[in-house]
DNA sequence: GCAACGTTTCGATCAGGATCGAAACGTTCA
DNA sequence: TGAACGTTTCGATCCTGATCGAAACGTTGC
């Protein structure tokens, strides 16, 4: 009976420590990135870093790629993107009672990547203004494009009309762990995201995956979209 | 920047313990246990069973009740039970070119409830039956019952009309960790677990999660449903 | 109130793994 | 080919946390 909870405590293992859980936090907007790079993130000696990375890679967490002498890590698969999201919505809920918004980066709560989409305050509340227009239906659980939601989208070019060919969903919920709420995730929320980076609504910060929210940027979240935030 | 990273590596490193994670997956059924009884499944004495369900509950994966001299433990949200069988397909997933059936208990592989739905060979097959007659839509993000599917499931007795009073949603997939393929999970597939243990098409058995289908639900599950397995 | 039982607290021990210095490896570019 | 750079391997050290024996605690039932 034992095996499927060894495997369990296994991979936890391998995510409960500090510097592992940094640099898996780090690649977290699906972006690659340095051992080096990685090693400042973990705030470890490259040597330290490279272990941790080599065991994120046999275990299937991360995938490598060699890029001249340089190796690029990033995560291995979407899924894993999102199982760390969950778990992070279960930490942060933590302890009862919660201490939770306090402790947590003022810049991920505003605004971030989670993977592909966007997620934070900008997420949700993009999320609640889709819904008030009759957009979006969007709970815990499920999520659904309405015909007006998908024309609107439609008009900034996001063509999400749902088709055979693509394997991925188009609208799905992904709870959000700053804000305890969720926001738009799948094709959709992946579109949504490209959009606003595009027309640079948002921009990546150097490092870490919260997203800076330009001036013109919050004036199209506001007046396009409604978003009050 | 660290905060959250922080967060995500304590709560790994709570399930990281793997009698910890025995103690968790034993609960992953939703039902209570005695912290003696959890003693023996994680296979330490109890004062150090005692010190792990103490650790559990301070951060809120746990909810403890006394029940006279006794005190029984059970997972504190079905959120928690989701979030550990999501790590488990990521974890069984593992290495490269995978290793995994093979060391999977085959009672668990077979069937077993995922907090409060069914799992398994039996779980997957119910809901691969249940999508080739147009009962039901699934892939892994989302999932719908059709109109046929909610009539079908009526003539068992279930009430699965859309509702507002029901905070649940209906229906959702569910990633099986050992077939990995999408089950059926939500409103749905609890009400549809809950009749195959009233109708005694599967018993519990006295430990662990793992189901056993009787000889009448073996026939149930193929002539009703449709079922191959 | 006392005895019995399940459970928790305390204290000491022990082990696994994270860490870094030193050195080797492999790739690129001159 | 040799030098420079990023990265990994090796070896030794150190520290956190899991473990159990012993004992205390709290509840129930007589």
């Amino acid at each position: 009976m034992p095996t499927i909870a060894r495997e369990l405590a296994d991979l936890a293992a391998l995510i409960a420590d500090p510097g592992r859980a940094l640099i898996l936090s780090r690649l977290m907007d699906g972006r690659a990135q340095t051992a080096g790079e990685l090693a400042l993130v973990a705030g470890v000696t490259p040597q330290t870093a490279s272990w941790h990375l080599g065991r994120l890679v046999q275990h299937a967490l991360l995938k490598v790629e060699r890029r001249g002498p340089r190796r690029l890590y990033r995560l291995a698969t979407p899924l894993v993107a999102q199982i760390l999201e969950g778990m992070m919505t279960v930490a942060v809920t933590g302890p009862l009672g919660s201490r939770p918004p306090a402790r947590i980066d003022a810049a991920m709560r505003r605004a971030r990547t989670c993977y592909d989409h966007l997620a934070g305050e900008l997420g949700v509340a993009l999320a609640d203004a889709l819904r008030e227009r009759d957009y979006l239906v969007l709970d815990q659980e499920v999520g659904e494009l309405t015909e007006v939601g998908t024309a609107f989208l439609g008009s900034f070019g996001l063509d999400l009309r749902p088709s055979a060919r693509h394997r991925r969903v188009l609208c799905r919920p992904c709870l959000d762990w700053s804000e305890r709420r969720p926001h738009l995730a799948g094709r959709a929320g992946a579109a949504l995201a490209e959009l606003a980076f595009q027309r640079d609504w948002i921009r990546r910060r150097p490092q870490g995956r919260s997203v800076e929210i330009t001036d013109t940027g919050l004036d199209a979240f506001r007046s396009l979209f409604g978003v009050r935030i």
